[in-house]
DNA sequence: TACTATTTCAAATGTTAATTTGAATTTCTC
DNA sequence: GAGAAATTCAAATTAACATTTGAAATAGTA
């Protein structure tokens, strides 16, 4: 394969730096020098340090969602436990992934506090890309009162997979061992299990098995 | 009452836009404009911007404490569902109130995320300060396999509490007429009895009823 | 090869904001 | 009320960065 390009270097490891420092903490400078480039670089290329949070913000997201699929590649005929279990599994993954398939989740769980301009459109979109899988396969379960039930059933969801995104040391307490192979499988059924009996205790859909 | 001093004047501001803004953001000039005070006498007073968030951080702390405790009133020998219940509601609580009582959950939204030197001790003495109240009543209820099982607990409790916090927007589609009253108090319902559906998977203590 | 466009680079530039300073003012103490 | 201590204030002082600039280098093209 051609070497990289400077642009795809810098953008790299812009999505490195965000994902461990909050906007305003990572510089513009440690973002080029860990690309092994000249720190105008970034503006030639991207315009500005904010535009460069963005497209790294994307970039991230392209990589999470093809190496962790919300969907789990099931379709919309699997039972949707399953897919609940899938959608959770594939957001607990990215979580605790150190590498590129985990900038993501880290990256959002700073812009989410923090930065301002634009992290109103960035969770937008990010919100409607939980939705869209999460949303039909509550719905198959729950019969719910109104929209606002809906969206704190499917908070308590997310809730339940990114929360420990942002505490600092809680890693290393729930993983000793490191957050691989079975202790994440592990882990992965023990949060579904939780939010399914959650989940129970809404009142069913009303015809939950017709299709 | 005395008028409130010029370094009560600050704190006071200091809390209000560290909950706003993430630390970086926040400016010691826009916090002494709030106080009607002077940029120097933040740091004639608290030494440094960053010694002044220390400061916020456990002031609010303790108004959040006196306001929403996480004990909720209750002692030792209430029921640990009820227990549950009223931790669930002070964090929640504090979560939605826009006055001084819910700085502090918002300026550690912040905190968490973003602000680096004191921020692990911080969190560990809030740890602290929630595991002090949570463990005794999920060891009550739940036979756990081991230490980091407990705190996964643990942690999906409070997940389900705080993280609408982080989540521009969310407020408003959960509580279309506003966060007080009856709304608040159905969410706290929801939330608890999701909880402890979820605590319900795992296997109960071995003597439940004793004492 | 020459000509153009793109990219790189080191050195300005400009801005923002924390912190310091020292004089003025107020408060406290005797 | 006089003197000392604490506090306030406006004006420096620093320092850190994002961004710009313009020259040099490189790549692309005819």
């Amino acid at each position: 394969m051609a070497r990289k390009t400077t642009k795809e270097l810098i953008l790299n490891a812009a999505m490195e730096v965000f994902a461990t420092k909050e906007f305003h903490v990572a510089t513009l400078g440690e973002i080029c020098d860990l690309a092994g480039a000249n720190c105008a670089a970034g503006n030639y290329h991207f315009g500005s340090k904010e535009a460069l949070l963005n497209q790294a913000i994307w970039h991230a997201f392209d990589i999470a969602e093809s190496r962790y699929p919300l969907g789990g590649g099931l379709d919309a005929s699997a039972a949707p436990e399953e897919r609940l279990k899938a959608f959770m599994g594939a957001i607990i993954s990215r979580s605790f992934d150190p590498g590129p398939a985990g900038y993501f989740e880290r990256i959002i769980g700073h812009v989410m506090t923090s930065y301002s301009r634009g992290k109103d459109e960035a969770f937008s979109k990010i919100r409607q890309a939980h939705e869209a899988v999460l949303f039909p396969l509550l719905s198959e379960m729950i019969e719910f009162r109104d929209e606002a039930e809906r969206t704190q059933a499917g908070i308590a969801i997310i809730a339940l997979c990114v929360f420990q995104n942002t505490a600092p040391g809680l890693r290393e307490r729930l993983f000793p061992d490191g957050p691989d192979g079975k202790p994440l499988q592990r882990y992965i059924e023990d949060r579904t299990r939780f939010a399914l009996a959650g989940l129970a205790t809404y009142p069913p859909a009303k015809s939950p098995c017709v299709k």
